[in-house]
DNA sequence: TGCCCCCTGCAG
DNA sequence: CTGCAGGGGGCA
């Protein structure tokens, strides 16, 4: 689920809450959900939070980093207290859960627990099961596969628009939305962002990276940040799972062009929005506005 | 470079 | 029942 505005919205509300903590206890509902031996967690006090592309990382005292990927449905709720409060039930606004779901915890997605010293709790929680924690440390995290292959952070002022043309171009006969998916290219994109990024630079999500003029590859290095930006402004996309670390939903959607409004009028030029699969994601587009 | 798979749940 | 869902690793 969560991409990098998602997962920087948790690292943002995460570290107002469990930096200076000492974690108490590591419960694994789910083993396979935690990579690694989580005794080496116990008594050891948290002294930061950073992310990298969607991947979440929670430095310790002694050296070691816990690892967070949540893939599609990973959720990370941190709860204060339970003491006195009993669960209020399940609320609902417009039919659907509020998906502040704090006060149901834990529940059927849990995967894995952390209680602090001063008994607060960290769930999370996994749907699918496709996410994992994993313990790494300072020295080894560099190294990690899956860390030391991404391509540049969006945000960060290495992320240039002839950068991203020359690491598109490794790849010129993907469709622009399938490439920009790729982690090695830029990363922390994932579907709902990389449609968003097509709708803003006006480019048809089918076409070529080899036929992307010099124009498109600057409106698509524009897109893809603002879009990115967006996202984090407004606290993430909730479509079904994503919320922060508190439990609220994100808002990014009501502010998307493209991604989830298939048959609804483009809110640029009413145009009707479509949808359809490109290598098996759903990809959403405006027939008038990305005529490119 | 494309396809299948990991898994659970929901909508049609 | 089938298809689809914010991801991405492994394999031909």
């Amino acid at each position: 689920m969560p991409e990098l505005p998602e997962v920087e919205t948790i690292r943002l509300g995460l570290q107002k809450k469990i930096i200076g903590l000492t974690i108490k206890q590591v419960k694994l509902l789910t083993p396979k959900s935690l990579i690694g031996d989580s005794k080496f967690l116990i008594g050891r006090k948290i002294v930061g939070l950073w992310r990298r592309a969607k991947i979440l990382g929670v430095d310790l005292d002694n050296g070691n980093t816990i690892l967070f990927h949540l893939k599609m449905s990973g959720q990370l709720i941190w709860i204060k207290s339970q003491s006195g409060k009993e669960s209020q039930g399940q609320r609902f606004i417009g039919g659907h859960p509020t998906l502040d779901m704090r006060d149901q915890m834990p529940n059927r997605s849990t995967r894995v627990i952390f209680t602090f010293s001063d008994g607060s709790k960290l769930y999370f929680n996994d749907q699918r099961r496709f996410g994992w924690i994993r313990i790494s440390d300072k020295v080894k995290v560099r190294s990690e596969k899956f860390i030391k292959n991404l391509g540049p952070e969006p945000l960060e002022k290495e992320f240039t628009w002839q950068i991203l043309k020359d690491n598109l171009l490794r790849h010129k006969s993907l469709p622009i939305k399938v490439a920009l998916l790729d982690q090695s290219i830029v990363s922390g994109i994932g579907n709902i962002y990389s449609n968003e990024a097509c709708f803003a630079a006006g480019i048809d999500p089918r076409k070529k990276v080899g036929d992307l003029v010099d124009r498109e590859f600057q409106e698509l290095h524009k897109g893809v940040i603002r879009v990115i930006k967006d996202g984090i402004k407004y606290g993430g996309s909730t479509k079904t799972h994503f919320v922060d670390a508190e439990g609220h939903k994100g808002y990014f959607l009501d502010y998307a062009f493209v991604y989830w409004r298939d048959k609804y009028p483009c809110r640029v030029c009413q145009t009707t929005i479509e949808k359809f699969q490109l290598r098996g994601r759903g990809t959403y587009w405006c027939p008038k506005c990305q005529l490119n």
